[in-house]
RNA sequence: GGCGGUAUAGCCAAGUGGUAAGGCAGUGGUCUGCAAAACCACUAUUCAGCGGUUCGAAUCCGCUUGCCGCCU
């Protein structure tokens, strides 16, 4: 087909969002949000969301699309990104995908085939298992048994993938690594582009540093106050700032020492954003020192035509 | 100036004669229905400096230097 999606990847930080915009408008393209936290509502600051006016001025997609009281996965952006991909695609426009979660940019293009939905009660049976002594131990030793392939991929301490293995192979009666191996994604039905946009490594650290400090500013604190005092579901209470802050709100330490965490955190994230995207040979990478959106914006422009 | 204490990686820190724990940071990596999650690996030829004792010293002794106390 010839319909083109591009895919604008890389580090939080490293200025995508703001030369995403430009090139958008260059090229008549529609905002597709590929972010895990950015599509819970009321999580403004703490995501670093586009501003009110920058949504105004193009169409976003998947921000602020549930509750965060409410789990999410990547298996539901998955479904949620194809319909909007067709949907921008029926318009005649181009679907741009901005952001830094590196499943979520691997599962569109790749597509995600387990199919095996989580099964709550089963899952939690896992897990409780996993705190006896040797349970953890002996969930790997039948993972063995059943699936010796995922096995051996699996490290025996990485208690959540043997979990989901097996619980892949009990609800499907077939081994995960198998499955795996069914994929599509958009990759092979379009013309994609991938790119990863971001500055050299210490430059981007000190982009983390200035923009915890412009989460402060903007009124991080008040914000995570009232998300706090809500029933968060677990995949929207890991965004980074929330463990951190109610920290110093129980008074284990200092607010500077929350701040301290929140951009040693981030560093952190942005540094396995990196790997996840290092790992990927199709993705083309940007440099974007100095972080002028317009720059970044051109240089992503020309390399999109090649 | 005197007396006492202390000095181990970027930071915290164990080790009191037998050949440098651990944690944090840093770096590299894994990853496909929690992913801003979870998990893994690597990282001090060397213990402030110099000299001495000893088969052997981060560990004992001396001097020097830095820091911390107390006293004058």
């Amino acid at each position: 087909m010839n319909d083109k999606i591009i895919f604008l990847a890389g580090p939080t930080a490293a200025g995508k969002s703001a030369a995403a915009l430009i090139l958008a408008e260059r090229v008549g393209a529609e905002i597709v949000s590929c972010d895990s936290m950015q599509v819970y509502r009321g999580m403004d600051i703490i995501t670093s969301k586009p501003s009110p006016e920058d949504r105004r001025r193009l169409p976003h997609h998947l921000i602020d699309i549930l509750p965060a009281t409410e789990d999410y996965s990547a298996f539901r952006y998955y479904e949620d990104a194809v319909k909007t991909v067709e949907d921008i695609l029926g318009r005649g426009r181009t679907p741009l995908f901005v952001g830094g979660t590196g499943l979520y940019v691997s599962v569109v293009l790749d597509g995600l085939f387990a199919c095996a939905p989580e099964e709550r009660g089963l899952r939690e049976g896992f897990y409780k298992e996993a705190e006896s002594a040797q349970g953890a131990a002996a969930l790997y030793e039948r993972l063995r048994q059943c699936d010796p392939q995922a096995a051996a991929r699996i490290h025996p301490n990485d208690l959540r993938r043997v979990v989901r293995a097996l619980e892949v192979y009990t609800l499907t009666g077939r081994p995960i690594s198998e499955k795996q191996k069914e994929r599509s994604g958009l990759y092979g039905r379009y013309q994609v582009e991938v790119f990863c946009l971001t500055p050299p490594r210490e430059e981007l650290y000190r982009r983390v540093n200035a923009r915890v400090d412009e989460m402060f500013a903007a009124g991080l604190q008040q914000e995570v106050r009232g998300l706090l005092s809500l029933p968060l579901s677990r995949a929207a209470g890991y965004a980074i700032g929330l463990q951190e802050l109610k920290g110093y709100f129980e008074g284990k330490y200092a607010l500077e020492e929350a701040r301290r965490l929140i951009k040693m955190n981030t560093r952190h994230y942005a540094k396995s954003q990196l790997t996840w995207f290092r790992k990927d040979k199709r993705v083309r990478w940007v440099d974007n020192a100095g972080a002028r959106p317009e720059e970044a914006a051109e240089k992503l422009w020309k390399e999109s035509l090649l």
